[in-house]
DNA sequence: CATTTAAAGACTTATATAAGAGTTAAGCTA
DNA sequence: TAGCTTAACTCTTATATAAGTCTTTAAATG
């Protein structure tokens, strides 16, 4: 890529920010990795280190990158309590985070339906990993996860025993698979507990149930994950701040 | 208030921002207002251009200030559509945002209960407005809204006809009551319709009903709303984004 | 002469560069 | 281990140019 400064052109800092985007969606630097100093890029690309510097600012800002005073800017990971809280809205009554328990129960490949196939951009009828699980919160079974995943990003994952996975997922897709989810779009909700999802949560069929339908989204807007939650929420609730 | 640049203290850009922040929250700016250019504001703060120029960036950021090139800096509104749509969440089954229309059920005044007391800060049994509406999505009723004022703030809405009262009430609070509405906590539950919401959204009693539970904060935190609106999902959806 | 149009200037934010002092973290050295 | 050095980000100041908005002035037009 060319930066240009002509009149009339795109800022130099916002066609940095997309050079760094491109070098972290196309692989050259991954989660963790410490990218080059601000004087060094201002030197490899010509620009002064502000103009950097504002470029990774922003980035910093859409948690694409991390700065580390005394050590250096790296690009994010989604470890710890990131992966686990930053996608995770449900709250015990009292407004505290509590670390959701998961059991799976299903681990498969099928075929994609129609509106799967329409959501993650993939030609009809191709194959997806789905996962089923129940999340237990304060040790009650209060989420029924369903999870459809494009198979072919994330291959040998529907040939995976049930037991071997993990409870953040979002951290496997970034270590196993090279996917780093960076955005979400949720839409929730009330729904009537099916008989199934009666038993499982241990409620009366037709209960109200939220139902949180997620399509998640790598950097580069590719839609990467289905998940669709059905959450009994007496004990909890889907915690939201608008800014 | 008086800025220090001494070492181990706060930044100076932070201590301007909530120099700035202070001089909107005491009502020395009103929204609307443009503030005084970077310039003038650095003369009178004895920094430089670019210190204050950070602590305003800032804060447009967070929807405190507008920036208008070529005019100026100026105070936020949230009229038009910022006041209809920035706090709502729900959209139509294709995705869409739409204009609801609202029906007053009825405005008054009455004692806090003790929630709600303690959720805004009140003494308990202090007074209160309660104002009851539906709103009509579509041309379906989908919305029930229960909404509380500390009576103290919004003195003459309980004493005001019903039908006077607008569509865009957080609109209504700045311009009459000088109260801004910056930041929204909500809380999400699925509930079962009761006889009362099933009558008036036109559904079965025992309907699951989308409960968002919402308490709105001014810029400094002070809670001044609260307001629970019970949401037929059928045709429509609570759409969230997270970054 | 009155009105419209165009140019000029003043003011503001937006972008870019440069430089120095401060803070933090890691590694090396004694 | 204690202290030093280095390298990175952080904060502040300073300066210059670009670009958008508005007002004033001047010119052109009818």
């Amino acid at each position: 890529m060319v930066l240009s400064n002509a009149k009339g052109s795109i800022p130099l800092y916002m066609q940095i920010k997309d050079l760094l985007v491109a070098r972290v969606t196309e692989g050259e630097w991954v989660p963790g990795d410490i990218i080059p100093s601000e004087m060094q890029l201002a030197r490899e690309l010509n620009v002064s280190q502000g103009t950097v510097r504002k470029a990774i600012t922003e980035l910093v800002e859409n948690n694409v990158l991390v700065r580390r005073q005394g050590r250096g800017t790296f690009v994010a990971t989604h470890d710890g309590d990131r992966a686990l809280f930053h996608f995770f809205h449900i709250v015990n009554d009292n407004g505290t985070k509590i670390l959701p328990e998961s059991k799976t129960l299903s681990c498969r490949r099928k075929r994609a339906s129609r509106q799967e196939a329409s959501k993650l951009n993939l030609s009809s009828g191709a194959q997806v990993v789905c996962i089923d699980r129940i999340r237990i919160l304060d040790n009650q079974p209060t989420l029924i996860e369903t999870i459809i995943l494009p198979a072919e990003l994330f291959g040998d994952l529907g040939q995976r025993q049930a037991r071997n996975l993990p409870n953040t997922l979002y951290e496997l897709y970034e270590t196993q698979f090279g996917i780093t989810i960076h955005r979400a779009d949720e839409q929730l909700r009330a729904v009537a507990a099916t008989d199934r999802d009666a038993s499982l949560l241990g409620l009366e069929a037709g209960s109200p149930l939220l139902e949180i339908a997620r399509t998640a989204l790598t950097l580069d807007g590719t839609p990467v994950e289905l998940r669709i939650s059905r959450c009994s929420t007496s004990k909890h609730y889907y915690q939201n701040a608008v800014f």
